[in-house]
DNA sequence: AGCAGTGCTTTGAACGATCAAATTGATCGA
DNA sequence: TCGATCAATTTGATCGTTCAAAGCACTGCT
């Protein structure tokens, strides 16, 4: 910086004035600046600017353990925020944590050690103790993932999964489906009931019944093969199966196609996630809109670190639904045989 | 600090060395500073301390594209060198581009940035600009991937796949299998070869042919499924498919399963990572050490910014090729079956 | 007594940037 | 002509830490 100083012959405070300010410098005296820092490439140093600013640019966002939480669909998040903070200036810095209080540990270390502008959460759930805990300390954060029965809100983003579902059962409907099973989760996962929900909506508008359609089994491609072998095997046998997960719909997909039936002709199956398995079997699956995330958090993320936003006031607080679309494969209705 | 400092009546830079260099204070002091340390809790500030010593104990890791470089790997990896990195005192710092120049001018915005202590690579290949573009940087960094044919040697971690598959084929043989197929990608792929030599080695040890034996194709489940059917339908059908990837063997495993049967009882299929998907339909498969592999990274990367290793003695240059061992699943013979 | 050596601790400067306040030079109305 | 106002730039202090050099007791040797 000094010696952009010297060669353009202006003080290192102007220098600073020209990349923080530039209102603040005159346009001759600022254009000489420029064309110096250009000419250099001189590109101002973090750690001095975090030193003076109490500002690193880093956000910290866990990597969990591979296989929680959906290994895929978190690394497909982690790269789109990543591209995402990118673009804004900031970067990502990873940390595990095998459970909440281990990464409310975690959090400390990491705010104490490094200056730390804000957290990203995922897999919220009701009655977390890492909101309450960085609300507690006053560390900006957003989550992926709604606050669910949480009563205190903080900036969140989340995909509508009962929307999603909704979607994916008004697709199978419109092809002429009139018996279509949901396979889910076992009660208690805000996300698990928040999708079954939308196969529920959507059949009960359409005056289909849902009893005794329902399955609920862990996330396991073995459990949903069986639970997808039992509702076939039933006096009613439904003729599609809209599923919680991927992973559920592939144990789905995996026991019609051991029968000899072919997926989306004599049985539909459908997913949830879009994963890469899916896409390699062609599995219909139900696309959540992660690079829309990723921007509505770092939306909210500048929101939140802009000046103004001080404890007291909290304007605008950001909440985002997002809407998740449905990526149509082969094991499903094409589009076009919606002439029924 | 300065608190620390005035309630153990003791100066800065007391403080400072109990810390970086408690031999040089009095014990008795020592343990004063100490418990003050302990009972505030204090942790020196990063951004200072990069400052001042030029070392920021950040390491920077791309996160590819979601579906490059097999994803799941890199997202396991990532996670075990998180985990390494943290007990080491360093944390990981993320970023993204789509090809190696792009990833070139990553490095440079990084490293004027931030003051990176060093980057890890992945997906090394032949002629690799991004290795001597580093060294030319002079900037420390080891590669998870040989220096595949490149003169110019560096600190490096691998995965011997040849000796993985070597395990795989003969873990066949010795359960009596003959007529063993291997499933590999296109030539030119530096690893790709190098599991199909694994595989060759085996079976000229035991004497078995390996010609009409060999399919190439792209890393796809599709193609692997097809390739399986071709190899199922020749003359002299093999007994058992050893693949370059789990996606190929998974496609295998499809077609063997679509034929009504049974994966290890039938026709044995082994693949290569120890993808969830792996595991979920109970595909053997050759599973790579990350958590070695991140250890060993750490170790080279302690080596390489530990004082001593100046740019003029490169003493011990750290390469490090490791074991991957197989995962037995139901896709495969058990080892008790081992009685030939 | 004087001087060098050793062990422990303190002092002053520096890392590279930004903040707050001071300075300079115009412009302008009274 | 003089002070007031304003825009553009500079000066001095500071963020929290470590480095390099110095200071201060002792000890031991001559």
């Amino acid at each position: 910086m000094a010696d952009v100083a010297r060669s353009a012959s202006v003080s290192l405070q102007t220098v600073s004035n020209v990349i923080n300010a530039p209102h603040l410098v005159r346009a001759e005296t600022r254009e000489r600046v420029e064309a110096v820092i250009a000419a250099t490439g001189y590109r101002p140093l973090k750690a001095a600017q975090t030193l003076r600013t109490q500002r690193s640019h880093l956000i910290a966002v866990i990597i969990p353990e591979p296989g929680q939480w959906k290994g895929e669909l978190h690394n497909a998040f982690l790269h789109a925020l990543t591209r995402r903070a990118q673009k804004s200036g900031y970067r990502i810095l990873l940390f595990t944590a095998v459970d909440d209080d281990e990464e409310i540990r975690a959090y400390d270390q990491l705010l104490s050690d490094y200056t730390l502008d804000a957290f990203v959460l995922t897999g919220t759930h009701s009655a977390d103790r890492r909101t309450s805990w960085l609300r507690r300390k006053r560390v900006p954060f957003v989550t992926f993932g709604r606050p669910w029965g949480t009563a205190g809100t903080h900036p969140w983003v989340d995909v509508d999964g009962a929307h999603g579902e909704r979607t994916a059962t008004e697709h199978l409907i419109a092809a002429g489906h009139r018996r279509i099973a949901f396979l889910g989760w076992p009660e208690g996962s805000d996300v698990g009931e928040d999708r079954k929900a939308g196969w529920e909506q959507a059949c009960q508008a359409a005056g289909l019944p849902t009893g005794g359609r329902l399955a609920r089994l862990e996330d396991d491609l073995a459990q949903g093969r069986e639970a997808c072998a039992r509702l076939l095997d039933s006096a009613d046998p439904p003729t599609a199966f809209v599923c919680v997960s991927d992973t559920v719909a592939l144990g789905a997909w995996t026991e019609v196609t051991a029968r000899g039936l072919v997926p989306g002709r004599d049985v539909a199956v459908i997913g949830f996630d879009d994963s890469t398995a899916a896409a390699a079997v062609g599995l219909t699956s139900v696309a959540q809109p992660l690079d829309e995330v990723a921007d509505a958090c770092l939306v909210a993320l500048d929101r939140l670190l802009s000046p103004g936003a001080g404890p007291g006031k909290r304007a605008a607080r950001a909440r985002a639904l997002l809407e998740p679309h449905l990526v149509i494969r082969s094991s499903s209705p094409s589009p076009e045989k919606r002439t029924s």
